[in-house]
DNA sequence: GGCTCATTTTTTGTATTCAAAATACATTTG
DNA sequence: CAAATGTATTTTGAATACAAAAAATGAGCC
């Protein structure tokens, strides 16, 4: 609506340091609960108090940090219950996006979701989980996008950035990566017959399934180190 | 999780301007499209620039904002497809509030609703619009409450701020508040026989419904006034 | 030795100052 | 008179300064 955008346009210093800070928690370089100290990361990002408390603010509004009056702030922990009732809501908006996707997708994006999908089929073949797992974000943003609705996208991406500082790797597991394979081909085929019933309960199974697998990891990695930061990437498929 | 909060607590100030600021949004006060001059809000709420820039971050990380580099922010103006694209995503998230309220809800909880759904009967009887909405707005917050999931609450309050700042008054026609009566009624049934399918079925289609009104209406109040803000409560019940 | 409480230090919250960009205005020129 | 350009003013962005709260330190005491 507002017209700029072609412009050289540098981004504001806020969104800079917004955008940097939510890489550090997402890559754990700030650990879950762990304190955000403002003159370590003033010094450390080169940038004065105030872009970075205005940062800190969106974060929090964001669901990414917790604002501890006259405290400071903490990257989020999410406990067990907070991890069951997110993925409850990514359920519930991953279910609409294949509902919607299923009456909107194109032939095109059709296609390239199918391309995505045989390509995550040859991963899972070599048991490259970490192919696996690019492919299968990326194919997830395609349903997404084929949804057609950017207010779900931006509302799925929130939501789902708090999960993503838990780091996990799901499927591990021989049986549990299987039958994630199988619901991935349940998706391709339901979205191909526009089946938006079939296409939003397998994915809300899916997501489901997912969630069990992490909160199974998050358990193990509790009892394992109950105090350390969470071990992540142990172990590999099989 | 984190203790405090039983304390006093007088509220940090950025945290009491964004609430204000919340508050002006929603009611007008501040007019869809308007914006938000830093020097004048700062010299009517009594503040320095700093913890409004941080509250205005905030509402910005929420949607209500827009931020416009080097030339402030203004509050957010949804277009016709915006509102369309908002309403989506509500209905997705309140058909899973019923699908787990259907689950969930305790009969302290029905007992509560049932009466909230009666005291709307009430003022649909009396076509007593302010006091409907009210109602309508508690019963759609138990529902909400019933489905025991904070992240789902805080999402749903999150997107659906964006929409109140509209001031719609929907159903001022007769047969579409009729419709909307006869859903509810709907609702309470299916939450009463705990059928989480037909809940979400329900509370999908009220929203659709709400959608269809609200764009109607909105296209109306476009046409009588291109240009002024929306004309508001408009007209009444038949 | 461990505990309490006062003092210092650090950290956070807010206000003010300085700098840069955008806007408004006036002057010049065709 | 209109368009364009240069200047002044306003507004935003960022850094610094100051105040208040919390945490850390250490001396005195039991």
């Amino acid at each position: 609506m507002v017209a700029e955008s072609l412009s050289i346009s540098r981004p504001v210093l806020h969104e800079q340091v917004a955008q940097r800070l939510r890489q550090m928690l997402v890559e754990g370089l700030i650990p879950p609960g762990g304190k955000l100290n403002e003159r370590t990361l003033c010094e450390e990002l080169h940038i004065s108090r105030t872009p970075l408390r205005e940062a800190i603010k969106m974060l929090a509004a964001e669901g990414l940090v917790e604002l501890l009056p006259n405290r400071g702030s903490v990257a989020v922990q999410l406990s067990e219950a907070d991890v069951h009732h997110t993925f409850e809501v990514m359920a519930g908006l991953e279910g609409l996006s294949g509902e919607l996707a299923a009456q909107r997708v194109t032939e095109a994006e059709l296609n390239e979701i199918k391309a995505l999908h045989y390509e995550m089929m040859a991963a899972y073949t070599r048991r490259d989980l970490s192919a696996y797992y690019q492919l299968n974000a990326a194919i997830h943003r395609s349903f997404n996008a084929a949804a057609k609705n950017p207010v779900l996208t931006a509302t799925y991406n929130q939501v789902n950035a708090r999960l993503q500082a838990l780091r996990f790797r799901s499927n591990q597991d021989g049986d549990k990566w299987q039958r994630a394979v199988e619901e991935h081909i349940a998706m391709v085929q339901a979205l191909e017959a526009r089946d938006a019933v079939a296409l939003r309960q397998v994915l809300m199974q899916h997501l489901d399934n997912k969630r069990t697998v992490v909160i199974e990891q998050l358990r193990g990695a509790r009892n394992d180190s109950p105090h350390a930061t969470l071990p992540l990437t142990k172990g590999h498929a099989e």
